[in-house]
DNA sequence: TAACACTATGTGCGAATCGCATCTAGCGGA
DNA sequence: TCCGCTAGATGCGATTCGCACATAGTGTTA
């Protein structure tokens, strides 16, 4: 049912973005587990599912980018919190730059294609 | 060999867009075929494959976005030139207004990411 | 106290999609 | 003749996705 070519089941920012999304919020927070991480990312725009969320956790865990630890909540079941490596700073601050980058080529291309655009004036 | 979650071999602008430049380079162009496409997409900066473009090409066409005919080149293989028909043409400026609102969030995530930098003044 | 909703983490699975390799073919230059 | 560039297209293994489902603690309310 694919909407056009890749996986594009709704609007909003690419999940390409997810892993970069969790390093920025990690970062910004200190510490957050995968409930709280979802809300955010999706707060900010970012189309994904709560299992994506949770397994992009655990792929950033294996190469070592975060760390985790249970943590007991007052009110509900316990979490798994999450916080950066001295590695996942380096890679939050990647992750920034990339984002930037895209942001930019986002404006150029759109400046390219409204060269021609038709609803000129 | 995921770098990260997603399919993600280089940089660039995600592989998601694909459809929606391919829409808006024949917008600004009137026509194109596959090979220039690929060219023009990639000098924009998005990170596709050749085949992609060929096989989304394909995919717009079995959705009524685009037609195609074959033309002959002076120098080399035949041409599939494409154009846009109407229904594609809608597709095209929506396709330009989420580029535009991908922009936009990509902007104020940063924006909310940036306000905890730690390498503030 | 049973039922339900919300929080919280996780797995299973079929389908979609990717990148890469490969194939065919026309044309031009060395 | 061989090579490289242009041009279109398919095949395939691996990855990744979205959705459904499982489990469980807590609080509310009927």
């Amino acid at each position: 049912m694919a909407t056009i070519m890749p996986t594009e089941t709704g609007e909003g920012l690419p999940r390409r973005f997810l892993a970069a999304f969790l390093l920025l919020s990690l970062e910004r927070d200190g510490t957050s587990y995968g409930y709280e991480l979802y809300e955010t990312v999706t707060s900010l725009g970012l189309s994904v599912d709560l299992a994506a969320v949770y397994r992009g956790l655990r792929n950033m865990q294996q190469r070592d980018l975060v760390t985790s630890q249970w943590v007991s909540s007052l009110s509900g079941p316990d979490r798994r919190l999450y916080s950066l490596t001295d590695s996942g700073r380096r890679a939050a601050r990647d992750a920034a730059s990339e984002l930037a980058a895209v942001s930019d080529g986002l404006v150029a291309a759109l400046e390219y294609f409204r060269a021609s655009d038709s609803s000129r004036a």
